[in-house]
DNA sequence: ATGTCGACGAATCGTCGA
């Protein structure tokens, strides 16, 4: 069973994108962030023809996350952004899926830039990953097996960055943002992508600007992370760099973990 | 290199967010 998270920098202009990497792909479940559309723009059609069916969670402009299965979610249970915690900004959607071992609980999520700290969104983001991880405690008694995925706008190490020391403090690198991705792991969740070896400047997301793809200035900020329960099923887990090549691509590549 | 990309509203570019 694979899981795949994509941060695809609009929808509208990645189906296509969405499409091709799912072809050769195949993935069970794949996340989506960053649509930049309300459902009525939503490809529900294109995508069933892909054999997907989708939940989505959209807004104009903005933001907006999916859900994608080869087979449908539970779909009672499908939840949108963190209940109880009000917010104008779509950026969660939860789902469960039938999995080998018994249902799983996916949770697709686009966290908050925060731009710089200081700033009101850097405040706003403080306020988003701490009602996140207070509903997360609730979800993973409720879900024991659980995955976190999607675009964590957070650096988590050094290691994950490619100019650790010329960015620190910056935004996703401060130490307030590492202390929220750990607090994500205090509760049992693990950074799926550090079970396995990897290969050196290994990165999710780089700088449309100044050649970064070319130069490999990237950050590793997209993550799949697994609940304890679930963590002796991974096999692997890797980032997929080719679509990160193509014509107009999006500025992050997928993520995908593989589950026995 | 503020050095790109996408969406939007209003104009055929400026602004915002990332």
């Amino acid at each position: 069973m694979k899981i795949a998270t994509w941060n695809v920098n609009s929808l509208t202009a990645r189906l296509q994108h969405v499409l091709d990497w799912l072809q050769a792909n195949p993935v069970d479940v794949l996340a989506l962030q960053e649509l930049k559309q309300t459902e009525d723009k939503f490809p529900f059609m294109e995508l069933e023809a892909a054999g997907y069916n989708a939940v989505m969670f959209g807004q104009k402009t903005y933001n907006g996350v999916a859900l994608l299965t080869r087979t449908p979610l539970v779909a009672a249970d499908v939840t949108r952004n963190i209940p109880g915690f009000a917010d104008d900004s779509a950026r969660v959607i939860a789902g469960t899926v039938d999995a080998p071992g018994g249902p799983l609980r996916v949770v697709g999520a686009y966290f908050v830039n925060g731009q710089a700290p200081g700033t009101d969104k850097f405040d706003y983001k403080m306020t988003w990953l701490r009602a996140l991880r207070d509903w997360l405690r609730d979800e993973l008694d409720r879900h024991p097996r659980l995955v976190l995925v999607g675009d964590f706008n957070i650096v988590p190490e050094d290691r994950d960055s490619y100019d650790p020391v010329g960015l620190a403090g910056t935004i996703l690198h401060t130490d307030e943002e590492r202390h929220h991705f750990k607090a994500l792991l205090d509760l049992g969740l693990v950074d799926s992508f550090r079970l396995f070896e990897q290969p050196e400047k290994s990165y999710t997301w780089w700088d449309y600007r100044q050649l970064g793809y070319q130069k490999n200035r990237g950050l590793r900020i997209d993550h799949i992370l697994v609940s304890a329960a679930l963590k002796g099923q991974a096999v692997a887990c890797s980032i997929d760099r080719a679509p990160r090549k193509w014509p107009k691509p999006s500025d992050h590549a997928p993520v995908t973990l593989e589950l026995r």
